[in-house]
DNA sequence: TATGAATGAGCATTCATTCAT
DNA sequence: TATGAATGAATGCTCATTCAT
């Protein structure tokens, strides 16, 4: 039996070289540019190898993503557990959001990039889940501020939607910003500074 | 004469469906999934008619994010000429682009999506100028509500920029969530309402 | 009939104009790299009013090959007419073969390199017949030669065709020599000397 | 590992395989009339398949180039170990060359046909390499001849490189002559003679 | 006579994937 | 478990040619 765990950690190990293989260059130099070929390569595996271990290029793009999210959630969870007042908690993770999404753009772009697949209704995929749960973090955030009094009263999910949506949009331009030079861009931080303090000016009571 | 007029007009009936057909594969499936054979059968015509009203893909790229961003210009403009006082001025603009985006989702998604193609530094493409221009009615707004102190003061390409961002987030998640069924969206139109409110807030004096 | 002459005339003038312009664009970038739009647009027509003139590209390209043939063939004939001495006139013969081939070297592997077309049995194209005509000035020479004693007895047309061909392969060889820079080429004069040298010895009684 | 050797010479056939399918195909209708998929067909396998075994085209070409070279070499250098007189060893070499031309027409036009692609100032390929070598053998020859007085005192690279392309020239047009119907050919083998002679001649003291 | 519009066949090459071993 | 060999479909693009006008 010896013998069956080590193979089996064995195998685990190999397909998370795929997995982080795959990430990278996915994220490096977009999902379309990169082959098999170039992330068997990379791990120095014969590409049909990867065919073990994930169904195709589409499987091990969803299982990154649902990776990229469950990253975001986790560092959500750490601010939620400092236990800090809910404007405060609600800034911190605002910041985190927007900081994540600036120190890995491109994993950021896969995930809330034009959708690669297509979505079946009803059968919520993997990394559907984890990025409800990401999401799920915000919301509970503004719940808690809610109940609290120092958030007005509001339909929770419209208000916490509203603020991930415009979040979204200041993360994802920051970061489209760096590939558009003719355009003059405001200094990144300032641009952080105004929208949180817009997004947490407006939930106030 | 009146053949030849007859004939520029059903040439440019032809360029306008490849345009059409591009930009509706292009936004649907991602710019380099969609190959020239798809579009050419798309409006049943041979791949190489496309080449003799565009040099390649990328110019047939590029004309659509222009014809995107003039028209979009086209609205903004509109509203200014209304002369409407600044915050409702301001208001009036932040829902057309909205209004914009959702109407043509697959547009919107286009131009703002993650760059297809590399911008070369320094040499400023139509479509960077297009866009400029669509930007630029709203820092002309910001600007005009500052000076007459119906805006509070602040540096206007921040908070232009800042409100754009936002503004788009906004846009692109709604666009996106009509292909995410697996999530409790919240109802649309409270969402942008409670994005507008909080973004006309936030420019109070 | 004024009109009917002129437009005749104009007729002409074009056909000259196409194989002017394409026999200029073969020679320079090789028949394969030159479209038939390069040849229209050289001309400043459209493509297809090539069409009116020839039948196909190919057409085209005999027509040259049948032209550079006369070129060689009145090239020799005037050596001939002037009444030189069997040797004197073999010389002159074989060194404006080598000079003609070396001043239009495209032209000179258009004709002689390797078949762009089937040959049919039993129908000689008109660029056979010009060929021919070229190749029967030297060996009338040679034949000259034989009958005056100054060439020894032989079968003239195995000599006449020996010649040749040995006269082909210095000219050919000159030619691609001069694409060819990883070689060390010895000096082109002294071969051409060195091989006529040979010739003309070998044909002494 | 009776498999991995087996493996290996079939894959070494295959290989075989596509060269000559190739090389007949080039020569029979030049490299550039010549796609990838002609010469897949030609062999029953896939066009992709070729890539598994060839960079691409020109790698292909430049193979086969050298391949012929080096056959046509080792041909000379067994003939240069018979340690034959100086002149009998340039007549044998000789011959060899046109036999070996008469032998692989396609190579033989492949090999000294027009440059289809150009080749680089300062960097020797392999091609050229092999060719250089060929080349020394006849170059050897005369080197010998004119040490042991055999052969009449002249520059060594002008006299052997006269000498290739006169031979040359007979074995260049004696294969072209098959294809060439309508034109009265003298016969092979007295043209041979006839070359021959004048060579062997011309170097004579 | 000349053309503008359109096409269909073709090109070299790449890639995700399959499958016998 | 892992692979090497092979493939079929696809890609952007070019070109000689046709044909209605």
């Amino acid at each position: 039996m010896g013998v069956a765990e080590r193979r089996a950690r064995e195998k685990e190990v190999l397909r998370s070289q795929i997995l982080s293989a795959a990430s990278e260059l996915f994220v490096a130099e977009g999902v379309q540019s990169v082959s098999m070929r170039r992330i068997a390569e990379k791990i120095e595996y014969a590409p049909s190898t990867i065919y073990l271990y994930f169904k195709d290029k589409e499987e091990l793009l969803h299982t990154i993503c649902r990776e990229v999210f469950e990253e975001l959630t986790a560092i959500l969870a750490e601010i939620h557990s400092r236990g800090l007042a809910p404007l405060d908690q609600l800034r911190a993770g605002l910041r985190a959001y927007v900081d994540f999404g600036l120190e890995h753009p491109n994993h950021y772009l896969l995930v809330f990039g034009p959708a690669m697949y297509e979505e079946v209704p009803g059968e919520p995929s993997p990394e559907d889940v984890a990025g409800v749960k990401a999401f799920d973090q915000l919301r509970q955030t503004i719940q808690y501020g809610i109940s609290t009094g120092a958030i007005r009263q509001a339909d929770v999910d419209v208000l916490s939607q509203t603020i991930w949506m415009m979040l979204h949009g200041i993360t994802d331009l920051l970061i489209i910003s760096k590939d558009v030079p003719n355009f003059p861009w405001a200094d990144q931080e300032s641009v952080i500074s105004c929208g949180l303090d817009a997004i947490i000016q407006s939930v106030r009571p």
